[in-house]
DNA sequence: GTTCCGATGCTT
DNA sequence: AGCATCGGAACG
């Protein structure tokens, strides 16, 4: 898949680790808004004890549960909204939590971008402006889609964030980061 | 540098 | 009650 390509939902319905690693790198679209994915954690099926599916389908992780290419977003802490990209097959759950991006375009700033707009799920929701009404969403239109970045990049895993509760799963290497880039967020 | 905490509202 | 967070304050 060359850089700059539009993905097919197919491209998404994959395990979901293969889909949070090979997403860094690519571009997020909505509308004239996008940014460089550089972070990203894998969330499991009912089997991974940080996943909103470790209960079972419920109103609002239906869609992880679906086919691979849906968006996914929900509010957390009552103030931030937190945009994920389901993966994996339709039956078996999973999605992917966009942590940070890189400003490509349309960011508050333009041009010297700042790369804390994009640092931190909360941030991306922000910077993007995603929100309740892009939940649920296919990634195959104009006005909300992903772009094929280049392969090949250095990248990082590391257990994912603010899931200390869910025991040894809380120790599972499903973060994804891009090596060193200044949008990526907190620890190593 | 660290740790703590309030804001804020939906989910189980 | 418990969060897949953030920014600011307080403290070493």
């Amino acid at each position: 898949m060359a850089a700059g390509e539009r993905l097919p939902l197919a491209w998404f319905q994959r395990p979901t680790p293969v889909v949070a690693r090979a997403l860094i790198g690519c571009v997020l679209v909505h509308g004239d808004r996008a940014g460089r994915i550089v972070e990203t954690e894998a969330y499991l099926g009912p089997e991974d004890r940080a996943s909103h599916a470790r209960f079972g389908p419920t109103a609002r992780n239906r869609v992880m549960f679906g086919p691979g290419g849906v968006t996914y977003v929900y509010l957390c802490y009552g103030i931030h909204q937190m945009f994920n990209i389901v993966s994996d097959r339709d039956g078996q759950a999973g999605a992917v939590l966009v942590r940070a991006i890189a400003p490509v375009a349309g960011l508050p700033d333009d041009p010297p971008a700042d790369p804390a707009v994009g640092r931190g799920p909360g941030k991306v929701t922000r910077a993007l402006g995603l929100g309740p009404a892009q939940h649920g969403r296919t990634l195959d239109t104009d006005a909300l889609h992903v772009r094929a970045g280049r392969p090949g990049a250095a990248i990082v895993t590391t257990a994912r964030i603010g899931v200390d509760y869910a025991g040894p799963w809380a120790r599972r290497r499903l973060r994804f980061a891009l090596a060193g880039h200044p949008a990526v967020s907190r620890p190593r």
